[in-house]
DNA sequence: ACCTGAACACCGTTCAAGT
DNA sequence: ACCTGAACACCGTTCAAGT
């Protein structure tokens, strides 16, 4: 029998200071985005990198500050609509739906958030925005703290609601179980969920039209009749 | 040298049928309880049940059918106010708030339900019970349905929100990291956010009266005049 | 049938070593 | 300094074996 060279990747060693931490958060992103908390590991980010596991702890000291900057970084890309480009409530709405997005297109930004907490994990420019359009929708400051803090309670439920929703629905058949479900439950324990049934599942299909209706909805709640 | 015993826990081999579903997702939720997701493991959930790690699969098929039956558990356990014990409003802002206590409590569960699509994780019953309140508080169908799930992404943000926050504030010293950085972002820059620091601590300082404060807000919104 | 320990394929991370 | 593989202490789970 003959030696044989290796079949799967004979990496070379990787030329020096190919790796920079921004080039290992890019790749984590992208991992994060393409296949979830679930498979983040740092022996498959080294993989995505063509780089041996252990030459990313060169550069930050684990997985969790890893986290922890990829979590920064994707809250510094919220999209904000210009300032002043309309009345205090139509801009703050723009603000809650730019948060709602950066959390929709990257799922698992949320989830990182959710696993364990981050530090240094605010979104301080959006933070600041909020709070003076508030203030400037007439909010006296302690009402535009409290408003605040709703507004993002209410935004990160609803991301979280719908990417869940959106990766359950990913399973095979998992729409037909659920309209079995509910169409095998007893109509006189569950009278106003089984006539509901068909408007909750559609509620449920139109992530963004029910966020920015249950947005207003909030908004005006909040803001009243300032 | 002579043989030892075993210091180290000299199990004896537990008596048969000791084990059932029941008192292993007992056991589950006290781990989860007091120790969180992370200390959650096969091994650890055995050790507390004072049994071989591999006992547990006899009664179900892996970690995440326990998962499952731990959510679907605490999701039944939520309390609830006896029908018809107020107004509508009244009574569905009460529904809401046993949701909120209950991922408060459990905080874990709320972790356990974000981490991963979990199968038959309906709490039927509450979910009936709103949307018969938002009927008859005058809502017409589709905006029941509406109005059910901003409320109920608006409890789950609001639950996940505190419960993250407290897990931050464990940690040594984390109140005056947060105190020191706010007090050195420059005013300039972020004029609101420096202005209302105090109140923003100070809402978020109080879990429960601010979700109280959202919610009336947002009930307010989705019912309006009706 | 129910419970067991050994073993397997993973994981994050430590360490001593290469360049 | 930056990158490497081997090794360690974990994890969930498979398996063959005990009672």
């Amino acid at each position: 029998m003959s030696v044989t060279q290796p079949v799967r990747s004979p990496r070379r060693r990787a030329p020096r200071n190919s790796l920079n931490p921004d080039r290992i958060l890019d790749a984590a992103i992208s991992l994060l985005d393409r296949s979830g908390t679930e498979a983040f590991t740092m022996r498959a980010l080294a993989q995505q990198l063509g780089v041996g596991t252990m030459a990313v702890y060169s550069h930050f000291r684990g997985k969790d500050e890893i986290s922890d900057a990829v979590a920064q970084r994707l809250l510094d890309t919220i999209e904000l609509p210009p300032a002043g480009c309309a009345e205090p409530r139509a801009e703050l709405r723009e603000v809650c739906r730019g948060v709602y997005r950066l959390f929709t297109e990257h799922p698992s930004a949320l989830q990182l958030l959710t696993l364990r907490p981050v530090r240094g994990d605010d979104a301080i420019t959006v933070i600041d925005r909020m709070l003076g359009l508030l203030r400037a929708a007439g909010l006296p400051g302690t009402e535009a703290a409290r408003a605040h803090v709703a507004l993002m309670q209410y935004t990160v439920g609803s991301a979280l609601w719908n990417t869940r929703r959106a990766r359950a629905l990913c399973e095979e058949g998992a729409r037909e179980r659920v309209r079995a479900k509910l169409d095998a439950l007893p109509r006189d324990r569950y009278p106003a969920l089984v006539s509901l049934a068909p408007e909750l599942l559609c509620v449920q299909d139109n992530g963004m039209a029910q966020y920015e209706r249950g947005l207003d909805a909030l908004i005006e709640g909040l803001l009243g009749g300032c």
